[in-house]
DNA sequence: ACCTGAACACCGTTCAAGT
DNA sequence: ACCTGAACACCGTTCAAGT
């Protein structure tokens, strides 16, 4: 059974292709579904080659599709943090760790994607890097608040950063190739495990 | 240009068809070419087609080479443990995470094989899973030495041990997709740093 | 038992043409 | 300016036939 297009276009220009093609690349990854070119285009309703009017291959195109990944893993651990808001410092990694690693694995198709071999290009994506900059100083910004407020005493801070970064991206990583097997519900103290460790190091490098 | 057949047979049958695909498998990955059925056979100069009175289908083929991989990992851990014999604990465990780092910077299309997606379905290739679990065992014996020398009080082991898993393949898979960048010559000392928070931790838990 | 050839249903990408 | 159709060079996989 062939795969058929959503949407029905009355005028012969489609308006918005786009944002509509990214949108679809996105119901593509959440059912799971083999993310093509071709594919995509087929359920916006249009021939697989108005795609590169937009974007200049399946990569950009990806490169889209991650862009959106970047900026909702920002807003999720920026949320992780409001809601430990009064929390110490070793609390607010912890909730960061398990945000991130939930977001990983409620997404896996996005995150892989994200995370993928074909981005990975030195300068391709400059709004890729930007975002994970982003995130590496919502991040760093912990780190520096739990030394400043005496918890933390471990150093240099861009290194313990990119330590957390890797134990989160490492166990999340594992978990989707199932190299480690949780159960979803116990993913939350499974994390905080993880973590256990190296928070503890921070107190006492 | 296309690809020539690396080697003429004079006689109908192959031999030994299995192992030279595998081999001609990792020659195509140690080159960063695409990894492909028809690449391989073509370079054992052999029908395409051939390649499915040995191998289930592609991704059979690659649990092949990644079982070569995983057998080349152990040995590589195995002897940075050997090397560090008389060292530290805590030394051990630095000795080990830079081993697994350099070698998955080292043979990064191969163990992007390996810790790829194609492969983690749940029991599908039981061999995968038992060269992972001596990974783990190899491991997990050090964490144990390290507590019954005394030296760490951290627990529960099992979780010790993939924090420190998530950790080495975390950084190296954020090192193989330039979300990290270092330069080859940096990597042990960087890996020493990434690590230190968290083999400070095991002291403290 | 082992290998081949032709065919099928997919890809991403290029070219020239349509609206 | 934007979209389409036909064509190209690749895939992995299936079927029936060759040695």
């Amino acid at each position: 059974m062939p795969t058929r297009a959503r949407k029905k276009r009355e005028t012969y220009h489609h308006g918005d292709l786009s944002n509509a093609l990214v949108a679809a690349a996105l119901e593509v990854i959440a059912k799971e579904e083999q993310l093509t070119l071709r594919e995509v285009s087929r359920r916006v309703g249009v021939n697989h080659r108005a795609v590169y009017r937009h974007f200049a291959d399946l990569t950009s195109l990806l490169a889209a599709v991650a862009e959106q990944g970047y900026r909702q893993l920002l807003i999720v651990l920026q949320e992780a943090l409001d809601s430990a808001k009064r929390s110490a410092p070793e609390k607010r990694m912890e909730a960061l760790a398990c945000a991130y690693v939930a977001f990983a694995i409620d997404h896996s198709a996005h995150y892989r994607i994200m995370f993928g071999r074909r981005l990975n290009e030195d300068g391709q994506f400059p709004i890729l890097e930007e975002l994970v900059l982003k995130a590496f100083e919502l991040i760093d910004a912990e780190v520096l608040a739990g030394i400043e407020s005496g918890r933390f005493v471990a150093r240099p801070r861009r290194e313990l950063v990119f330590a957390f970064w890797s134990l989160a991206h490492g166990f999340a990583s594992l978990a989707l190739v199932r190299r480690i097997k949780v159960k979803r519900v116990l993913v939350d103290p499974y994390v905080k495990q993880i973590v256990a460790p190296f928070i503890a190091g921070l107190h006492a490098l």
